[in-house]
DNA sequence: AGGCAGGCTTTTA
DNA sequence: TAAAAGCCTGCC
């Protein structure tokens, strides 16, 4: 996938699938569009234009080998979102079902884990715009040049090794402020100290967020956005500021995670979005 | 023990 | 100037 090419290939997808919603819904921070129509989709050291042509119809820049060994994976095309809406019920919890009927079409991605780890110990006590310069800047600083097959540009996430050798001076320059000793401490654990995020993938949940909160810099709520979006955790239900405020207003008498196994994590994106569009800035 | 205030870099609105 | 998909430390 590094090398230009010209490949192209179209796909149908009739599961709910949106990718302005995807691209908005605060889970990935390298997608781009100029016109909400055609995304470039970076993901680790991978990238891929994908431009919708109909109501189901899109065309990927891929190769079908490209699609089926990679891409496929990361759009999470294989499950059924639609049967998962399907198990809310508008009579007994109409917020969580108005909320994912505004947002039918997000999907949760299938990251790569030690991307989102980074991801998300820059996101703390920032917006979208910052965390998506910060990320920018990181890759440039000791990511790998690459360019897409319009010969335009990128650069890929770095691997834990490269994060690891950056100076102080270096993680400066990427604008992550107090994060600094935190990035360079996770990417230490990964790189040299045998941190295992892929043991994780299998890991259930209570101790997939007691190893990921070790380190510094992560507490539950990262943690819990590294085990829904980098991990597959589907279960995996972070509570930040907004999710409080909705859990406060919507469920006083609680909110039933045990109804909802093993979904919580998807109907929590749905909630998140729907609500931060509706009432938050 | 567990809860809470204050600080932290920088950007954004 | 406050708020931003928070976390850590110190104090009670």
């Amino acid at each position: 996938m590094s090398e230009r090419g010209k490949s192209k290939m179209v796909l149908t997808i009739n599961d709910d699938f949106d990718l302005e919603k995807i691209s908005e819904s605060g889970q990935c921070f390298r997608w781009e569009t100029e016109d909400h129509h055609t995304y470039r989709i970076l993901a680790g050291e991978n990238c891929l234009y994908v431009t919708q042509l109909g109501d189901h119809g899109y065309e990927l820049d891929c190769t079908e080998e490209q699609f089926h060994s990679y891409w496929q994976n990361y759009l999470d095309l294989q499950e059924n979102y639609q049967g998962i809406r399907e198990r809310i019920d508008a009579m007994t919890d109409p917020f969580l079902w108005a909320a994912s009927e505004h947002k039918k079409g997000i999907r949760i991605l299938r990251q790569d884990p030690w991307e989102m780890l980074i991801t998300f110990i820059i996101s703390q006590n920032r917006n979208i715009p910052a965390i998506r310069r910060s990320v920018e800047l990181l890759a440039r600083c000791c990511g790998r040049k690459m360019y897409d097959s319009k010969g335009k540009e990128y650069f890929g996430f770095p691997d834990p090794q490269a994060v690891a050798a950056l100076s102080e001076d270096d993680l400066a320059s990427c604008k992550l402020g107090y994060r600094c000793r935190y990035v360079h401490e996770a990417a230490e654990a990964v790189a040299n100290r045998g941190f295992d995020l892929a043991s994780l993938i299998r890991a259930d949940e209570e101790t997939t967020i007691a190893t990921l909160t070790t380190l510094p810099g992560v507490g539950t709520k990262v943690a819990s956005c590294v085990s829904l979006f980098g991990l597959h955790h589907t279960d995996a239900f972070p509570v930040d500021v907004w999710m409080k405020r909705i859990l406060a207003e919507y469920y006083p008498n609680g909110y039933p995670f045990e109804k909802y196994v093993p979904y919580n994590g998807i109907y929590q994106q749905y909630m998140f979005t729907f609500y931060r569009e509706h009432r938050g800035t």
